[in-house]
DNA sequence: ACATCAATTCTATATTTCTAGAATATTAGT
DNA sequence: ACTAATATTCTAGAAATATAGAATTGATGT
């Protein structure tokens, strides 16, 4: 039963949001994000637990959102950020494995596991 | 069974990870490997596959094979490139997503998936 | 209106990564 | 030993990303 089609994650989107968790100030930025759940963190408080500062978190934090990592909301004058990474990184790991062992049809043992995250 | 030891992932080495299949060129040529599965492809063969050319390619490869996402193995002239990622990817979900909403104790419904990948 | 707070955009510099040509191993065959 | 095949290191210019100071926008309170 073959699932995604064309809503299918591009390669160029999955390296994208590999990329942004590809830097250890944005994935500590991720992880502390994830650590408070879904009612999230202000810019500000993100800034106090992770110790980056205005500009440079800003574009850190754009770069997670862009790549569909987080998500923001205004509200009064600050903006919450909140984790969606759950998902995006189900998604990201199916992109990657689905497809395994597809073109090793011959030997007939020691594969690894096939559809399976 | 392989288990890792006190080797806990780092942040370093997650972000390194990451880093590695953030680039559309990687994740294509790792994306190559895992349908090949088990048995590897030759830089050779990778090359044909991808389209990527000598240096270039090394230098991705190298760049996955120090993120512990590809294995290499000298077969007579040839090194052999075997994706060993399945593993690998799990362990960077874990390390991403298993404190999920630790900091958010206060709310009774509604959070995320906790400890579930 | 004014002052303040929160975050962004603008701008510029520093650093890292990408790409690839050329030279250098290393292995295999004759 | 010589030649061809396979892949790597060396090297360097191009491109992308990181960092941060200063000015700017937008919202809130007085």
């Amino acid at each position: 039963m073959k699932i995604s089609k064309h809503t299918d994650t591009t390669l160029e989107d999955a390296a994208q949001a590999f990329a942004a968790l590809g830097s250890e100030q944005r994935l500590g930025v991720l992880r502390v994000l994830v650590r408070a759940g879904p009612v999230g963190l202000s810019i500000g408080e993100l800034g106090k637990a992770t110790g980056i500062t205005g500009a440079t978190l800003t574009h850190h934090v754009k770069f997670l959102t862009h790549a569909g990592l987080v998500d923001q909301v205004k509200k009064g004058r600050s903006i919450i950020c909140a984790a969606v990474a759950y998902d995006t990184v189900d998604r990201l790991s199916q992109f990657l494995l689905s497809e395994c062992c597809a073109d090793a049809e011959a030997d007939s043992h020691g594969h690894h596991r096939k559809n399976n995250v």
